[in-house]
DNA sequence: GAAAGTATGTTGTAATTACAACATTTTGGG
DNA sequence: CCCAAAATGTTGTAATTACAACATACTTTC
C-alpha cells in the first residue's frame, strides 16, 4: 500500500504517523486493485466505505438503460469518493463507479467512526466536512459546465474552469474525447466537430487532451 | 424568530433546548427577512454564515451574462444553504441565492465553531456532515434530471424522483413553469409545449404545479 | 368586477443537435 | 515495423430545440 499518498490526504490532515496508523486499523483500511473498465460500485448498492484512490482514477457516472453514460466526476489519485454514501449508510448509491484506468482503492469503514474518542472524532469529522464540501463545489462546477445550451458554450465553460485552476492558458485535461462528451452531456462526434470549428475560428488549439485557449 | 423550526432542524438533532440556546448565542444567530425576488447572496461573495430558512424559500441559481438562469436547487422552510461556503470561508460563491418568495433566514457564524468544546463540536460536526452529504445527493439528483438529451426525458426523470419521494403518483411540485424550465435547463415555451404533448399522449396529467403520472 | 399585470400555452422558423456511417489517426502488441 | 484495435475526426440527414411573437388563462388590485 502506498502510505505517503494517504498520509498527505485531506482526511488525515493534522494527524501524525502514529495516529494515522491507529485510525487505519480502527477504520479497517483495506486496499484493492482494479483493472481499467472494472465496475467498483453499481447503482443501487449500499456501502459504508469511504474510498480513497491511491493509484489511477475512477469515474463517477450514471448509465441509463439505453447505454447513455453521464460522467459526474473524475476522481484521481489522492482523492476520495463515495463519502456521501459512506456517511448516509441507508441510502443506495445513485451512481456507478468505474475504473477509468488500472487503479488501487483503499476502503475505510465509516461505521467505526462512533467508537473513536471525541477529540479524534471531532478532528476527523472536520476533515470529512472538508471532503464533502469540496465535492459539493465540484458537483456545482459541473452544473455550470453543462448549463450552456450549446456545445461551444459548454466546452468554453469547462476549459475556462480548468484554465483558472491551473493558472495557465495551456493545460492538459483528464478526459479523453468520449469522457469529455459524457461529462458535458453531448455527442462525442458533435464535440469533435465543434472542437475543430473552434480551432478554425481561432478560439483554441488542441491536440489529444492538451488544450490552449487563445 | 420561529424557534420550533430551528429546533427540529438536522443541525440541532440530539441537542436539548438549553444546548440549542447556547449554541445559537455562540454562533451569533441572527434572523433577517427578504421580499420575493431579493438577492440574498451574489456570485463572488464570501461568507462564513450557515443559512437556515425559517419561512418561505430561496433558489440557488446561476445567472450568466446573457440573462440565462440555471436553478441548481430550491431550498425550503426547515432547510439549510450556503453550508459549503460557510465551511470553506476562502472560497467565493459560485452561485446567486434569491428569495423565491417572501422569506426569513437565520444566519449562523461558522468561524465560531472552533471555540466549542470537543464533545459539542463533534456532535455539531456530525450533523453538519449530514447536511452536506444530503446536499450532495440533491446536486447529484439534479444531474440525473438534466442528463437526458431530450426535454421529455428530463421532465420524466424529474417527475419520477418527486413521485418516489412523495410515495404517490399524484403530487405538487415546488416550481412554477419558468423555474422548472430553469431547473431542467430547457426553454420555458418548449417545456410548456412538451407538457401539453405528454398530456395528449396520456403520460401525465397536470394543472399548474399539480402533477399526476399515468 | 374591470383592468393591468403575470403566468402559461401555442405556433412557426431558423439554428442546433442526434445519430449513423465512414475516414483518418493514434496506440499497443506481436 | 506491421497489424489490429482503439480513438478521434468528418459529413449528411432527420429530429429536436431555441427564440420570438403572440394567444389565452389566471391573479391581484383598485
Amino acid at each position: 500500500m502506498d502510505i505517503s499518498v494517504l498520509h498527505n490526504s485531506i482526511l488525515f490532515k493534522g494527524f501524525d504517523d502514529t495516529e494515522i496508523a491507529e485510525l487505519m486499523k480502527a477504520l479497517n483500511a483495506a486496499e484493492k486493485n482494479y483493472k481499467k473498465g472494472t465496475m467498483i460500485f453499481s447503482s443501487g448498492e449500499i456501502t459504508d466505505k469511504l474510498c480513497f484512490v491511491t493509484a489511477g482514477g475512477v469515474t463517477i457516472e450514471s448509465n441509463d438503460m439505453w447505454g447513455n453514460r453521464t460522467i459526474l466526476n473524475l476522481v484521481g489519485k489522492g482523492q476520495f469518493f463515495a463519502e456521501s454514501y459512506a456517511l448516509l449508510p441507508d441510502v443506495p448509491m445513485l451512481v456507478d463507479v468505474c475504473a477509468a484506468e488500472d487503479c488501487s482503492i483503499v476502503f475505510l469503514s465509516m461505521k467505526s467512526l462512533a467508537d473513536l474518542n471525541d477529540t479524534i472524532r471531532a478532528r476527523l469529522l472536520a476533515n470529512l466536512l472538508t471532503i464533502t464540501t469540496r465535492k459539493n463545489l465540484h458537483l456545482s462546477s459541473r452544473s455550470f459546465h453543462t448549463a450552456p445550451r450549446q456545445v461551444r458554450g459548454r466546452i468554453m465553460a469547462y476549459l475556462n474552469t480548468v484554465s483558472v485552476q491551473k493558472h495557465s492558458r495551456e493545460f492538459d485535461i483528464p478526459f479523453d474525447r468520449q469522457q469529455l462528451a459524457d461529462y458535458l452531456n453531448v455527442e462525442r462526434s458533435v464535440l469533435s466537430n465543434e472542437l475543430s470549428k473552434m480551432q478554425r475560428d481561432g478560439l483554441i488549439r488542441c491536440r489529444k487532451n492538451h488544450f490552449e485557449i487563445i
